[in-house]
DNA sequence: CGTTTGACTACGC
DNA sequence: CGCGTAGCCAAAC
């Protein structure tokens, strides 16, 4: 077969399936979206890693309308929007509309924000690897005084 | 059907 | 810590 993927389609399905179950408010990247793929066949892991998220992001970038899917919520490994274009700007607007503040740098910060990744459950009912989550452990509350 | 590019990321400098 | 390059898939030219 030419393509490492049986059913293109159905990866972009299952990218659509994760990023509608990123509640507002918080935000996952395109790294934790693709690293709770199954590496395909004939691709390292380590290349997955980075190309894993670039298959992510064309997916994205065909989002069909009309499905509810949060696509404003996925963000890249900065914190900030890689949408060119008055794109980007807008998509920060919609996550500052969900309670989102951004830092000091203009980004999102992933310990305050970063998605904890779907339910292990439901990851394995769709076959997927559980998610990780982009918060550093132990910054739960704790991490706030630290600043 | 070869070339280019991409809503990305890790790594080197 | 900011900037440039490599990675080597898939869809669009």
């Amino acid at each position: 077969m030419a393509t490492i993927f049986p059913n293109p389609e159905q990866f972009h399905c299952t990218v659509w399936l994760i990023t509608r179950q990123i509640p507002a408010g918080q935000v996952s990247t395109y790294a934790q979206i693709a690293a709770m793929m199954p590496p395909p066949d004939g691709v390292e892991s380590a290349d997955y890693a980075k190309l894993g998220a670039l298959w992510v992001g064309q997916a994205m970038n065909q989002t069909p309308d009309g499905q509810n899917i949060p696509w404003q919520r996925v963000v890249n490994s900065k914190g900030g929007s890689s949408l060119p274009g008055t794109m980007a700007s807008r998509q920060m607007n919609l996550l500052q509309d969900e309670g989102i503040e951004l830092n000091e740098k203009g980004g999102i910060d992933f310990d305050r924000y970063g998605w904890d990744g779907p339910d292990a459950a439901w990851c394995a009912a769709n076959g997927l690897r559980p998610a990780k989550s982009l918060r550093k452990p132990g910054s739960d509350m704790t991490q706030l005084k630290l600043f």
